[in-house]
Parts: structure tokens; C-alpha cells; sequence
DNA sequence: TGTACATCAGTGAACGCGCGTTCACTGATGTAC
DNA sequence: TGTACATCAGTGAACGCGCGTTCACTGATGTAC
């Protein structure tokens, strides 16, 4: 797979330049928020001039969808890195934590508070539901077997829940952790992290 | 307590002209998210000059530091009716999921994607506690009496832990349901919902 | 009850800003013979 | 190897927009005697 493009010069100047422009974005993101992105400042801090950004982005959507996409293929690496590993859920759990902290705006952009309006292509949300499956399938334990109807695997229920309790109660702490909300309340929230971590695997 | 401000006629009009100017905030922050509130639309939606709005408030900042301080206070209120009516856990968790579900963004703009650089003022954080203080005095079970530590009452670690589990993966399954993340998934978020509601009060 | 004055609500014009985006153009870089 | 042509990157000017916010002003509403 992956979408080649013909490894000319020019391609790889165009890809290198589109990915300049992403790491400004990114920048941008970490300073102001998704919704204070925009082309023209991204130009100025590379120091070309606005339109020329129209060569390598249809416009400021696809822009940042492109970063969502990266994002989420991002996170799915880096969980299905660990899964391979023979790794469980708690080590999982770590690596999310992990993930995220490392740009906090980065996970909001993933799952945070949604923009009326916006919706997600399918692709991205393709790449979501693949981190699902890389859960489901570390949320699998020896005893429940994978209860196959026709030929299409059916999680087993137990696993599904185990997936989806570690989903909800890790975003819990670490969206609320994030968003600051633990400042000021003498808590550690890696411990908390640490504490709904040991209650989904024992 | 209560700012009073002499009840003159006038007093009443601007009371109401300001509330007149929160509901269509409100509105406007339903159908497009906080980032998208302006003044001027809201003058406009109003059929009144933009200019107008600034005889009651100073500025953007502060409508919608307004409308966080309400926010919390709606909030609070609803958790603190609650639970004066002798209601346990897993009432308060019923009560915080109709407020959330009432209106999203309402939601998100006290617990969603914080904006860098915005830091809440002293009293928005202070209803903020109030209602972990409910929350705490809620998870205080028959068994684990309030330890005194010289004068002030410390919380018990059970109730605090409860207290802290209570809002963390009640939050998780709220903010993600509300964000959309569970759509195509073949869930019921209520019942989810439950379940985590289940396991807190068991 | 009536008059004189102060207070306040709302207006329209204006300022400066930054945004996304289009367009016609120049100059450099690659391609074909 | 050199020439002719096509492709592409980037520019600067421009358009239209909506934003927050200030200001001088008008007309209505309240207050004091």
C-alpha cells in the first residue's frame, strides 16, 4: 500500500514542505488551540507568503484533517507497536498515557470537545476503530475464546467490555488531568492513572 | 449574599437584557462550539447594533466568563438539589448525565478542550469545588466516619477515592458519548453509562 | 404637577485587524528532442 | 550537449468578510426641587 507518489526531486520537495507546514500547525495547535490555526500565520512563520500554502493544501479543512489523520495514525502505531510486543493492557494503558502527555492538544484534537458541524472522513475514522480492534483484541483473555458465528469473529462480549471500561476510564482521568481540572486538589494524577490502571487488569 | 443591585425599573431591564444576551450566546455556542461566539452576532440576532451589547458587558471575555460561572452554578445546584433529597451515588450520577445531555456544549465548555492561556477566574473555581465537595460528602459511606484532623474535617481516603472515581469514569463515558465517539459502535452509551454507574455504588 | 437637569440605552460611523481564498503573473526547475 | 517548451513554486495585489472595540452623538427615561 501507501499512496507512492513518483519519487521525483520535486515530490519529495513537496513532501518535505507539506510536512513543514504540518510541524508549524502543530506549533500552532500547542500555543492557541485547533481553532486558532491558520494558513496565513503558518506562512508568515515560514516565512513565505500566504497563498503560497495553496500549492500543498486544497485549503485550511484539509489541512486540518490531515492533521487529525496523522494523529490518529500516530496514536494506532504506537499502540499497536506495544500490542506486538506481547504486551497486556496495562502496558497499553501506559503508552496512551504516554501518547497524550506527550501533546496534550494533540489527543484534544482526537477527543476532545467535537466542533458542531465537523465530520470526521472515513478514513480517520477508520484508523479509530482500528485502535478499538487493537484493544479488543489485548482485552482478550485465555479463558474467554473468540466465539466465531459464520466467519466473522464476534468479540466476546467480556473482552468488549474490558476494551471499552479501559477506553472510558483512561480518558476519564487523562482528558480531566489535561484539561487541568486536578490543579490545586494536592493529587497526583499519574497515581490515579496508575489506580484505574490496576483496576482493569486485576 | 446575592449582589442585589437596587431594584429599580432599570435594574430589572438590564438584568433581563443580560440574560436576553446569555440565552442567544448559549445558542449560538450550541450551534457552533465557543470559538464561534461573537458579539456582534448576537447584537444582530437581537436586531440591536453591535456597539449596544457593551452597556452590559465589558467584553467578550467576560460574557463568556459569564456564562462559565453559570454553567457551574447550574451545575452545582443540580447535584446539590440531588443530593439534599437524601439521594446516594448513583443518583448524583443520574443527575450529572440529563444536565450533560440538556446541552453538550454546555458541558464542554466547563470540562471540554481547554482553551491555552485562559485561566478561569478564583470564584468559577470555587463553585468548581463546590460540587466535589457534594460529590465527597455523597461517597462518604456509614462505615468510614470523618477523620478530624485539629479543626478541619479531613475527608476519609475511601470517600475521596470514590468521590474522584465517581467523576473520572463518569466523565470518560459522558465526554465521549457527547463527542460522538460511539456512533457506528453498536452501543447503547446509557447503558454503558449504567454499568459504570453500577460498579461505583456496588 | 410641572419644570430643569442628570442619567442612561442605543445608534452609526469608524479603526485596525486578520482571516480564507482567487488571480494574473514572474522566474526557476525539470523534460523532450 | 544544447535548445524549446511545459511544468511548477512562489509573489503581490486584491476581494469580501466579520470580528472586537472606541467614540461622539441622539433621544428617551428617570430624579430633584
Amino acid at each position: 500500500m501507501a499512496t507512492a507518489g513518483k519519487d521525483t526531486p520535486r515530490e519529495r520537495y513537496r513532501a518535505q514542505l507539506r510536512a513543514e507546514v504540518k510541524q508549524h500547525a502543530w506549533q500552532q495547535i500547542a500555543a492557541a488551540g485547533a481553532a486558532g490555526l491558520s494558513l496565513n500565520a503558518i506562512a508568515k512563520q515560514m516565512g513565505v507568503s500566504g497563498p503560497a500554502l495553496y500549492r500543498y493544501f486544497a485549503n485550511r479543512d484539509e489541512l486540518i484533517t490531515e492533521l487529525i489523520r496523522d494523529a490518529y495514525r500516530s496514536l494506532a502505531d504506537a499502540i499497536r507497536t506495544t500490542a506486538a510486543s506481547g504486551a497486556d493492557l496495562a502496558d497499553l494503558g501506559r503508552t496512551l498515557r504516554t501518547w497524550a502527555l506527550a501533546d496534550p492538544q494533540r489527543y484534544f484534537l482526537l477527543y476532545g470537545t467535537p466542533v458542531p458541524g465537523y465530520h470526521a472522513p472515513h478514513d480517520t475514522t477508520a484508523i479509530a476503530s482500528e485502535i478499538m480492534d487493537a484493544l479488543l483484541d489485548a482485552a482478550r483473555t485465555p479463558t474467554d475464546t473468540t466465539a466465531t458465528t459464520g466467519d466473522r469473529p464476534q468479540a466476546h462480549p467480556a473482552a468488549l467490555r474490558r476494551a471499552l471500561h479501559f477506553w472510558t476510564r483512561l480518558h476519564g482521568v487523562l482528558s480531566l488531568e489535561l484539561a487541568g481540572h486536578f490543579t490545586g486538589m494536592d493529587l497526583d494524577p499519574a497515581e490515579l492513572y496508575a489506580d484505574e490502571l490496576h483496576h482493569l487488569t486485576t
